[in-house]
DNA sequence: TTTTATGCAAAGTATTTGCACGGGA
DNA sequence: TCCCGTGCAAATACTTTGCATAAAA
């Protein structure tokens, strides 16, 4: 377990990097650092600059092409927001849903309920004659902590 | 209604733009039109494209000011797909959610049960400790068209 | 006549690519 | 040693801005 107790670990991501061929370098560990242990979305310019406390050499082209190799290992996902979608947080394991804060950006996991979003999904796609592969659905609000923030 | 008979109008979207003291021009009206009969997902440059056809001065920086003013107006939404959000789709009036096809880009629209997503949304808010404000829900999929052509 | 809207060109921003060098395995 | 990974610089793609002209009201 990483130091925050999180659902996921840098060791776990090194594994799965070196599983897919993956040589592991010092700038390719401060990026996994940087995004295995952050709950927060994040732009690539945040985690090229979080990054590089952890190793000062590290150029920004290296951190879009290891967020790309992240993504392709489903080890981060691609977050959408109503005004952007270039920015990134650490995936847990599975199909998941994301709740947003839209004032700090922390992100929530939930998975819904898969049997009850199976049968409506089935009764939209048999109205239109889609066939449907799949779906997105995300909550945007503000954290429990940015909530204390506002009304003190 | 519209030649196609859509949710929408372009007579609509022009009374919109006067009530919102917009002056209506031509490369205005060419990108209203557009927008206003479609239901397929258009990048700015793809309305550029077709646009063009309604009037030939166009130019692109127009197509960026118009759309901006109609997704203010909410006549219009951007779309976010899983590698892009900077296409944008005729919206209907009200809270609604999209069903889009991969291959084509069309667009289906659907409402999902509203007490149900309210039940959920707050069963999910209070687990976190969240104050949910929105939610997005969007389908992926093939249409009944595409499904065909790919079949043949 | 007054003010908004337009198109062009230029600037700005974000991301990707080419390439010689450096470092992991 | 071999070859993948890196950083820099340049190229590319997309979007926004400044400004003089054109057109709506």
């Amino acid at each position: 377990m990483s130091e925050h107790g999180f659902f996921t670990s840098t060791s776990h991501w090194i594994d799965k990097l070196q599983e897919n061929g993956y040589r592991l370098t010092g700038p390719r560990r401060a990026v996994v650092e940087t995004m295995a242990n952050s709950r927060y979305v994040l732009s690539p310019m945040e985690i090229y600059q979080q990054a590089r406390k952890l190793h000062d050499k590290l150029g920004l082209v290296t951190v879009y092409r290891t967020l790309e190799k992240l993504e392709q290992m489903q080890l981060i996902q691609r977050v959408h927001r109503p005004s952007d979608c270039q920015a990134f947080v650490a995936s847990p394991p599975g199909h998941n849903h994301l709740l947003i804060c839209e004032d700090c950006g922390q992100v929530e996991y939930f998975n819904g309920d898969p049997a009850a979003m199976e049968q409506f999904i089935a009764r939209v796609g048999s109205r239109s004659g889609y066939r449907v592969k799949n779906h997105w659905l995300q909550l945007f609000g503000r954290c429990a902590a940015c909530q204390e923030k506002m009304s003190s």
